[in-house]
DNA sequence: TCACAAACTTGACAGTGACTAGTTATAAAA
DNA sequence: TTTTATAACTAGTCACTGTCAAGTTTGTGA
């Protein structure tokens, strides 16, 4: 237990201040997050993790609200780039690209369950914070965006345009949440299936509320 | 703070066995979960508000997560009869009552956001539980029966319907999440709507899921 | 009335987040 | 190079959490 503060311990060298504690704990807090889930996340573990004292996060966070808070803004960084990357691999076409961002919505949920119920469904992240807001910001402007490029009108402007973006949201948002808590699995048996026919059964339902006369 | 024991205090008699300290906990426990929510919830709260001391719930519901799988299944279970009453006062046809099960849906959420949010995004319910299992089930095939009246064919043995039974629930269980996210509070600004004004807004997008084909 | 079990209380324990005071390292000023 | 200030981090404490073990009160059936 007394470690004599000088030894190097397994090789790690073991210095007072860290030098990029912050990052380090964010990337120890993404960690706890997705082993242990949103609800048994603990501040003091993640500090165990990263190698540091209890007290250490608040100096750079203040607690674990701000500590979350930072973990959701990056989140939502991360989100839009998970879209980003759909639309890329899909043709041009308008309707096609806003498929793309919603299969990208899902992939993201998939492969960060514990992250996205942080980002859309928990009250410890500040959305009051400036960078949190600009980022969760800019998810929801992609998606009116892309809608956009689908009618001619701008949703901000025009009530039906935006009854069009919240009717797309809600669908792929409904998808992505059903198929983290695990209640696609039963009735479709999704986690079973090759990614590629998944995606098809995705894109058949997304492209329900995409009305048809959309270019395609 | 030492009360006489046989004192009556304020008027109510208070016995030590209490008669029915399970409902009255789960009473307590609803009322710190809609007014704290799920994130600040406390067992010893509950015991508190209900007048009792922090270990007497072990001996109703083991532990937390014992009482709040019995509040889940009493959710699922009101859940259900939210859908039903919005239905009673819809139009009998199949699409009408369809859309009626998801304004319910809606309403429930709306209603009762901190414990949708223990039904659906939550694992501290024990889902293994079987009053849990058995009404959640219900609730699910409730979905399936009303979407079965729309097709003819059984989603249990027709993939197709399958797809537009989660389709549907999907779309739903996105507008619901959504709405007690506060998501759609700015793009659409819901909860100052008045509640027919509302109701036709949601109609209006769940229609959008649901096959032309089916009989109005 | 007597024993027994069910219902409830009480006290203890380890874990949690936040706070305070103290320690160590780094960088700027002399 | 030495001094000084401050940022980075540790360590101890507090109130609170859920769980557990042991004790007390009450109701019930023999």
């Amino acid at each position: 237990m007394t470690q004599i503060k000088t030894s190097l311990g397994n090789s790690a060298r073991k210095k007072y201040h860290h030098g990029d504690l912050a990052s380090e704990l964010l990337r120890a807090a993404e960690a706890e997050l997705s082993e242990n889930g949103i609800e048994s996340f603990s501040l003091r573990a993640v500090a165990k993790r990263a190698g540091v004292s209890h007290g250490a996060p608040a100096h750079h966070f203040t607690d674990v609200r701000g500590l979350l808070t930072a973990l959701t803004a990056i989140g939502y960084e991360r989100f839009v780039r998970a879209q980003n990357h759909r639309q890329q691999l899909a043709k041009s076409d308008p309707k096609s690209q806003l498929v793309a961002s919603g299969l990208g919505y899902i992939d993201f949920a998939m492969q960060n369950p514990a992250l996205f119920r942080l980002m859309f469904s928990s009250e410890k992240p500040d959305r009051s914070n400036e960078r949190l807001a600009i980022s969760a910001r800019s998810a929801f402007d992609k998606l009116v965006t892309d809608a956009q490029n689908i009618h001619d009108a701008d949703p901000y402007h025009d009530p039906i345009a935006m009854m069009d973006v919240m009717a797309t949201w809600a669908l792929v948002h409904g998808l992505a949440d059903l198929m983290i808590s695990g209640r696609m699995e039963q009735p479709m048996g999704f986690t079973q299936m090759a990614q590629l026919e998944r995606d098809a059964a995705f894109t058949d339902i997304i492209l329900r509320v995409i009305p048809d006369n959309a270019d395609s």
